[in-house]
DNA sequence: AGCCAGGCCCTCC
DNA sequence: GGAGGGCCTGGC
């Protein structure tokens, strides 16, 4: 199915910077796991074209169009963040780059994973997880796995995470997944919420601390004055504004000034700082 | 072999 | 309140 579209978007960018772990990439299409469905898209000239399976594509296509974000005017985005010339490369260099709307169950659990990790050994672990845990979805001979709800993950404990190789991440997982199935926590509702309520929410969890809870609002809660401050973001902040160097400013006070100077898509400026970053290596 | 990875948490000062 | 060390495991 056809979804057009006017703007720009850079899907390559978006689904291999490191925000989503379940996407994998066949030529030009990508494929994943989403809203229960094996999901294949690819960029054309129009916009973007989808195939899902086992539901009809026309069920799910408003769910994929607020997933891409398409309705993020970009825009409008790099004008409210263009502040300096660093970030105006970025956004030059990865113009079309877009923030996804995740599922927020996976994207918490993706991100309590990540901790003192790296991204191919995150993807390792939220296939595993939903490969043991998840339901099977067959498409043509391949089969992929939905990722696992909370009351499956709260039911199945630590030492089968652990078995899986998440490590010490797994009881922070399991002790997460218990409390928010006894009714600890509405994650939905968290997309309602101001930033500073769901950020109180999420860092009362365990295995959440104040990075991770960022990538959880920015990611799948709405929350695009995010700003997840990672090594990554740290060492870009240091060497590319002076500001920052000046100040000494901590790892813990970057996210405010970086939110004060970015404003309301701080999120935004983040990506783009952080895939530069990442890119140009240690 | 030893260090580090897209942090979090606990202890101690 | 913040600095320092431990934590699972895999990759270099």
């Amino acid at each position: 199915m056809q979804i057009e579209f006017e703007g720009t978007y850079d899907l390559t960018s978006t689904l291999e910077c490191g925000q989503a772990f379940r996407w994998r990439r066949d030529g030009d299409w990508y494929s994943s796991v989403i809203f229960n469905n094996n999901v294949k898209i690819r960029r054309n000239r129009k916009g973007v074209e989808f195939c899902s399976s086992p539901d009809d594509e026309l069920a799910l296509e408003p769910l994929v169009r607020g997933y891409l974000r398409l309705e993020d005017d970009l825009d409008g985005i790099y004008a409210n963040i263009n502040r300096d010339e660093r970030i105006g490369e970025s956004i030059k260099r990865f113009t079309g780059m877009r923030i996804l709307r995740q599922e927020p169950w996976e994207c918490l659990v993706s991100f309590i994973c990540s901790a003192n990790s790296n991204i191919g050994r995150i993807s390792t672990n939220v296939e595993d997880i939903s490969t043991k845990f998840g339901r099977a979805i067959r498409v043509n001979g391949d089969v992929r796995h939905t990722f696992p709800t909370v009351d499956v993950l709260a039911e199945a404990g630590e030492q089968p995470l652990r078995d899986l190789g998440l490590g010490f991440r797994a009881k922070y997982v399991s002790a997460t997944a218990r409390i928010i199935a006894e009714g600890g926590l509405d994650l939905f509702a968290l997309r309602e919420a101001s930033y500073d309520e769901a950020l109180e929410s999420l860092v009362a969890l365990p295995g959440i601390g104040d990075k991770v809870a960022n990538c959880i609002m920015l990611f799948s809660l709405d929350k695009l004055e995010a700003f997840p401050v990672d090594v990554w973001i740290d060492r870009a902040l240091r060497e590319w504004y002076p500001a920052v160097a000046e100040k000494k400013l901590t790892k813990k006070a970057m996210r405010p000034w970086a939110q004060d100077y970015f404003g309301r898509y701080a999120g935004y400026a983040n990506q783009y700082l952080f895939h530069g970053r990442r890119l140009q290596g240690k």
